[in-house]
DNA sequence: TACTAGCCTGACCAACTGGTCAGGTTCAAC
DNA sequence: GTTGAACCTGACCAGTTGGTCAGGCTAGTA
């Protein structure tokens, strides 16, 4: 007979579960110089890792196996740098919520509709195309009624959309676009620029199985920009 | 000592989570006549409350469990009319997808472009707004690559959208609407509409914590439509 | 009334979950 | 070199998961 311990199960452990295609994150950290550069890289990994796994999953599917496999450190690591998989997800939508934000500078910086609109559209089209991993996180945790982020939406983003609201309302009681709903018009244009990240896959097969090419997403984007103008009665 | 086997574990059996605010689908089943009464019945409260445990919460993060506390029974009961938490997901996306392809018909039947549109949208905004839940289980389901549901996409909702895209196409060649891109809008009408139920949670926190009125999604659902309408060149 | 096919369910299980921890390793400062 | 703070991780745990099953219950028929 063996020497093992009686209650010791044959299981795997934890550590198992390190994939081979796991990008070592362990590794580059050791190459960078110092325990600050450790720390950095090791907290980039888990993140960007964290990132996807939640677009895959949402927050509830996710587990914290995979985040740690895909980041290529043991999950006791993970744990280390982030204390609960709750802690984990606040940071992935903190970093959202800010690249979300910035894009929309032109609203508030250029004064002419047309431009303002044009602008607006395509850099959210274009957080769509690199970035959708974001927009799908956001949408899965609004989806399930926000209940983890239900603070942004009620202060950050209301303030957001008030401001920018009073922008468009002023444009139509100026006359300079047709006299529509701020908010309305918002939302068509969060709801179809988001569809490309969030819907691609659909978008894709629906394209023949092809992910759109640089070309065909260029054109999209015209297309998206001008239906929208027209349908505030600008000329594109 | 006590007689209990040792291996016994004092763990609460799984029945006990039946919520105190559960539908008592059973009592109403017994109250009807016949088996194949108590069958359906069972069955509809069971998928009835597997799309709202799967619209809450996806594939992945959706407890059989929750679904059955939901439904009114006992989880054993589920398993007895659903053998898989898979089997019963697939007859809720089953039903969904009936539902959305049933509210194209405006696009076979009504050859002038400005009223085949507007009866489209005004369809798919009312779809979103009395049946939500479908639109999320769908979303989700797609946003996390459509493990489970490719074959659809594939097959019906590819052929769908061919025939669909070439109606309006048609309509562009022949100048009744700006020379758009069919996919271009069909996309923008889709994601623009389920907006409002995907992003409900959003929409009633930017309203200032109240669901859209009846009167505030009417004007809504006329908005949209004419934006989108005055986007492809007709006027609403 | 007796029978039985279909309906129902408490108790159970193996696998997996998020999270912990003791004890080891590495690095920078002195 | 020595020190100690920061980093790392295999083994582990209690709770939860999807799913099973033996055995009881009930509606409909003969």
């Amino acid at each position: 007979m063996d020497t093992t311990r009686p209650q010791d199960a044959p299981n795997s452990p934890d550590s198992a579960d390190v994939g081979v295609e796991a990008p070592a994150a362990g590794a580059t950290a050791r190459r960078a110089r110092g325990k600050a550069a450790i720390r950095s890289v090791n907290e980039q990994a888990i993140l960007a890792a964290a990132e996807s796994v939640f677009a895959d999953y949402g927050f509830q599917g996710a587990t914290t196996r995979l985040i740690a496999q895909r980041a290529g450190v043991p999950k006791a690591n993970l744990h280390y740098y982030f204390p609960t998989k709750l802690a984990l997800y606040r940071r992935v939508v903190d970093r959202i919520f800010q690249v979300w934000l910035d894009a929309a500078d032109p609203l508030d910086t250029i004064d002419d509709p047309r431009t303002a609109l044009t602008r607006y559209i395509h850099a959210k089209m274009d957080l769509s195309r690199q970035y959708p991993l974001g927009s799908k996180v956001w949408a899965t945790e609004v989806m399930h009624r926000a209940p983890l982020i239900q603070d942004y939406l009620e202060t950050r983003l209301t303030e957001w959309t008030a401001d920018r609201a009073a922008v468009i309302d002023r444009w139509a009681r100026e006359g300079r676009i047709a006299p529509v709903a701020a908010h309305t018009l918002l939302y068509m244009i969060w709801a179809t620029t988001q569809h490309y990240a969030d819907f691609g896959h659909q978008i894709t097969t629906l394209n023949g199985g092809q992910e759109l090419s640089d070309a065909q997403f260029a054109r999209v984007k015209d297309e998206v920009t001008a239906i929208i103008l027209r349908g505030v009665g600008l000329v594109p």
